[in-house]
RNA sequence: GGACAGGUGGCCGAGUGGUUAAUGGCAGCAGACUGUAAAUCUGCCCGCGAGAGCGUACGCUGGUUCGAAUCCAGCCCUGUCCA
């Protein structure tokens, strides 16, 4: 229903973002009369967070626009255990040190996208480790849950709850949800958080929260949820030649980031718009509606807004303009990886793999042999070539969009 | 603790002594066609090597054999059932 009085449900709704909330009129007319607080919990499993994480980071961002206070939690603490929400098997458990490498890095994304500060409406980081660890409930399940069949356990009692799950589920990860639900306990508390949203794939984990609020202090606090965002052909978002997409600059450079958007499916591009940029919804509706080749304009105006986001406006215009350049003309955009070639002269098969574009000798060989590998866009047949810069530059390509620049070293 | 089933390449899943670097599917990469899209067709898809070839690999460790992912023993892990 787009009914909602609120800016916040109104704007939510416009963009795409709501897939199940808990109490919709409620919510609505608490977001009329008061600062809401929400936040979003992130599991520092990697040292930077990737594209998956996008709309939940901006939805924070749309919180804050709507005039309330978002609040990210770095699940610092439960990071520990590892969510096991529709997945197949347990997570490898990380030591505390790499979780607080991984917490620190995961910062650096947040200011981007979110304004912190002391402010009613401002942003705050909090991490569930602040209180989670001393409970020290953590360590006892770490070293002892561990070791704990759900499966068995509930195979014992009468509790036949059917697990169709087919991987062990142990006790450590059977607490997870306990510890989730606590932190939105102890976020109402501490900060008055009324609100947490999430993936498709935490409702369950976020209506325990709610259920726990409402029994333990009877607070009514709320929960949102966001639609799994999937491609337009069914596959998952986020994936490329070189993995995930990064968010973090120093895990996927701004140009990969850009070609990551420029590359977006045509039947993506509207909805995307909605979720990713803060482009007007009219200004949306134009693009999106643009047909064949005009709607690469549409895409490439999504690369801009988006990149600019993540690694601000500099760089999205480089990274636009070096787009420009290697593909309108065939030319080399600053942007581009580039690689040092010590002695100015170096094999195409060693060229290759030093510049990433092949993953072993073998494979360059390969690509070498499918005619996919060119110099300044002359084919390249013979894995013997060697290639000499002469003090220049020379540009090579495997395929259409992998691109590097040797430069003379 | 006992019985049974199972652990294969990024994932799923065949293979039960040599012809198996290991069928097939998915994912991925490239070529063709296009619009840096999708769909479709084609090729590739452990590493080193120009190549012949070599090295690694089927939970772990040993063993049998001219030869093992395949047989044997022990161990680890998972599932189901029973205590």
């Amino acid at each position: 229903m787009d009914s909602f009085k609120s800016d916040l449900l109104n704007l939510l709704y416009s963009r795409g973002y709501i897939h199940q909330l808990t109490d919709g009129e409620a919510l609505d007319a608490l977001a009329l009369t008061q600062v809401v607080p929400g936040y979003i919990g992130f599991d520092p499993t990697a040292p930077s967070l990737h594209v998956g994480s996008l709309v939940q980071i901006m939805m924070l961002r749309r919180l804050q626009q709507a005039g309330h206070k978002p609040i990210v939690v770095m699940g610092g603490g439960t990071g520990k255990i590892g969510d096991p929400s529709f997945k197949d098997e347990a997570r490898k458990l990380m030591t505390d040190e790499v979780i607080a490498g991984n917490v620190a890095s995961i910062r650096r994304v947040f200011e981007r996208f979110l304004t912190f500060g002391d402010g009613p409406t401002d942003a705050i980081m909090v991490d569930n480790a602040e209180w989670l660890d001393a409970l020290e409930y953590i360590p006892f399940l770490r070293d002892i849950g561990q070791h704990f069949s759900v499966n068995r356990m509930l195979s014992f009692d009468s509790v036949k709850t059917r697990l169709d799950r087919e991987q062990s589920l142990s006790f450590l990860e059977f607490n997870y949800m306990i510890l989730q639900a606590y932190d939105f306990l102890e976020l109402s508390r501490r900060v008055g958080c009324r609100l947490q949203m999430g993936g498709s794939d935490q409702w369950g984990n976020i209506v325990n929260g709610v259920e726990l609020s409402r029994r333990v202090d009877g607070t009514q606090v709320f929960g949102l949820t966001t639609p799994l965002i999937t491609l337009a052909d069914g596959g998952k978002m986020g994936k490329t030649a070189k993995g995930a997409v990064w968010l973090n600059a120093d895990a996927l450079s701004p140009y990969d980031y850009w070609q990551f958007w420029r590359n977006t499916q045509d039947a993506d591009v509207g909805r995307f718009l909605r979720l990713f940029t803060d482009l007007p919804l009219d200004e949306i509706a134009r693009l999106e509606a643009l047909e064949g080749a005009g709607i690469n304009d549409a895409k490439k105006v999504l690369a801009d807004a988006c990149t600019a986001m993540a690694h601000g406006p500099e760089a999205a215009a480089e990274a636009a303009e070096t787009a420009r350049r290697t593909f309108e003309e065939g030319a080399a955009g600053d942007a581009l990886p580039r690689v040092p070639v010590p002695g100015g002269r170096i094999g195409i098969v060693a060229a290759l793999t030093a510049a990433g574009l092949a993953a072993s000798n073998g494979e360059a060989r390969r690509k070498i042999g499918e005619g996919a590998v060119r110099i300044n866009d002359a084919a390249v047949t013979d894995a013997q070539h060697e290639i000499a810069l002469d003090g220049g530059e020379a540009k090579l390509s495997l395929g259409k969009k992998r691109h590097a620049i040797l430069i003379p070293a």
